[in-house]
RNA sequence: GUGAGUGUAGCUCAGGUGGCCAGAGCACCAGGUUGUGGCCCUGGGGGUCGGGGGUUCAAGUCCCCUCACUCACCCCA
């Protein structure tokens, strides 16, 4: 009988323990950061019924939804974002004091064809932060300012946050086209700008049907340029006709003035009037965080504002904003750059085994390294030293103790630094004090 | 979903026009060194050449089909 093929399924990974140092590392930044600020932990499932998750993320996000058969039925699916299941908690428990602060660092899955190189996968994990019950514009500028901080303190130096907002994208289309049907394709055309420039937008937008006088009004409106002070200037002047457009507007300005305020460089976030968002459930602003030099790897984050999400749930609207932060973006991005330290363990000291005659003074050693605080591992065989030296070192065990006849006759003990090859014979009970240098 | 490319050992890859082409390096295991890793030397295990069919005296090599993977687009974390 032939063996079973051991093999993952696509688009899914095992995190080997050298890797998950680096991951776990991540993951402490993170939920240190958001205690920092007040938030707390929340976990929810990873199945939810299906009438849960559908009609909250547009058409194309939906298709990626991994349904499940379950009873002959399709009743359940795996959770597509960590938003949805914080709207179906609040509407669950209403006792919950507002604000409610939460971060939840969980994997979701996505139906999509998987991109190595771009980071992206169909189970990854996202760590939210997001604020429920103030419609305030400090929620939003907090949720920046965190996204900033966790980037900052993992190192990186080139992102750049870029903040738009949903009703000023509406006023361009009300404003341009009058018709809020057409919301999504004038959007999804605007959003290209970067990727296609001027003329592909115009061809995009005649391919979409939109009539040749909002077109036009489109490409005036995408020709403002400048800095963020000017660029909200021209677009108030431009969107006088909409409400929306100009309530959209002075809730950017907020978030700008709180920024600022807060002294958050300038250079690492932007009003960005290309940005759009694909997810359906946004209402306010939205923010969305790029390496400026690693493009080809999407966003590592990606939020905003969702008022009406959670009275699809309650029946009462309640104000709400977040973000996603990418755990698994942010570790392929800092893979791509090579900001992860050299880690292969985290045990300090390996204490080898001679025979029968030494192994309990071995033991009660290792014991007491770890009674100290040094994480030790043991040899349980009777091995050559060769080979317990081999796994200290593929293992990348920074010590090596060792207690032999020798040294159990004086009392002594031998420890080896693995990385110089020096090795020193101390006496027994100076050994705590010795690895507690060494080990810092 | 659309387009392009690649499949040979655990990994990275060699293998002109079909014929001693089943290979290298790295990794792994053992020994050289029965109290000491890395470097070096010696030896060893490991491959239905992605799968199926066809052409041929002969296919890793040519043709067809299929599957898998990668990259790009779309969308996103």
């Amino acid at each position: 009988m032939g063996v079973i093929e051991p093999r993952v399924f696509k688009g899914t990974r095992d995190f080997l323990p050298e890797e998950m140092i680096h991951r776990d590392r991540i993951i402490d930044v993170m939920k240190s950061t958001f205690e920092t600020y007040g938030f707390e932990p929340l976990e929810t499932p990873a199945l939810e019924y299906w009438d849960i998750l559908t009609g909250k993320y547009g058409e194309e996000g939906e298709k990626l939804i991994y349904r499940l058969d379950y009873k002959g039925g399709h009743e359940v699916a795996l959770r597509y974002d960590l938003t949805v299941p914080l709207s179906r908690v609040i509407a669950l428990y209403p006792h919950l004091p507002k604000p409610f602060k939460r971060y939840q660092m969980q994997p979701v899955w996505r139906a999509d064809k998987p991109q190595l190189r771009q980071g992206r996968f169909r189970e990854f994990y996202q760590c939210d932060v997001d604020t429920v019950g103030s419609g305030s514009m400090l929620a939003d500028a907090e949720i920046i300012i965190v996204t900033h901080a966790i980037l900052s303190s993992l190192g990186f130096q080139t992102f750049r946050i870029r903040i738009n907002n949903r009703k000023v994208l509406a006023g361009i289309v009300e404003y341009t086209c009058g018709d809020q049907s057409r919301s999504a394709d004038i959007c999804r055309c605007i959003d290209k700008l970067d990727k296609i420039g001027m003329d592909g937008v115009k061809h995009e937008l005649e391919r979409c049907d939109i009539p040749d006088g909002s077109a036009q009004k489109v490409l005036k409106i995408l020709e403002i340029s400048g800095n963020n002070e000017t660029v909200l200037r021209d677009l108030e002047r431009e969107l006088s006709v909409s409400q929306m457009g100009l309530a959209g507007l002075s809730e950017l300005k907020e978030v700008f003035a709180f920024l600022q305020n807060n002294g958050l460089p300038q250079d690492r976030y932007t009003f960005d009037l290309h940005l759009a968002r694909g997810l359906d459930y946004y209402t306010g602003p939205i923010f969305e965080t790029v390496l400026t030099d690693q493009p080809h790897i999407g966003s590592l984050a990606g939020g905003g504002r969702y008022d009406e999400l959670i009275g699809l749930f309650s029946g009462i609207d309640e104000p709400a904003t977040g973000t996603t932060i990418g755990l698994d973006r942010i570790y392929t991005a800092m893979q791509q750059l090579n900001m992860l330290e050299n880690v292969k363990t985290k045990t300090q000291v390996l204490v080898t085994l001679f025979d029968d005659t030494t192994f309990k003074q071995s033991m009660s050693v290792a014991q007491e390294l770890r009674d100290n605080g040094i994480n030790t591992d043991t040899y349980f065989e009777q091995h050559s030293m060769k080979k317990q030296f081999t796994y200290a070192h593929k293992k990348g065990i920074p010590y090596v103790v060792i207690l032999g006849p020798d040294e159990c006759a004086k009392d002594e003990i031998s420890v080896k630094d693995m990385e110089s090859g020096e090795q020193k014979t101390i006496s027994r009970n100076a050994l705590i004090i010795y690895l507690q240098e060494l080990t810092g």
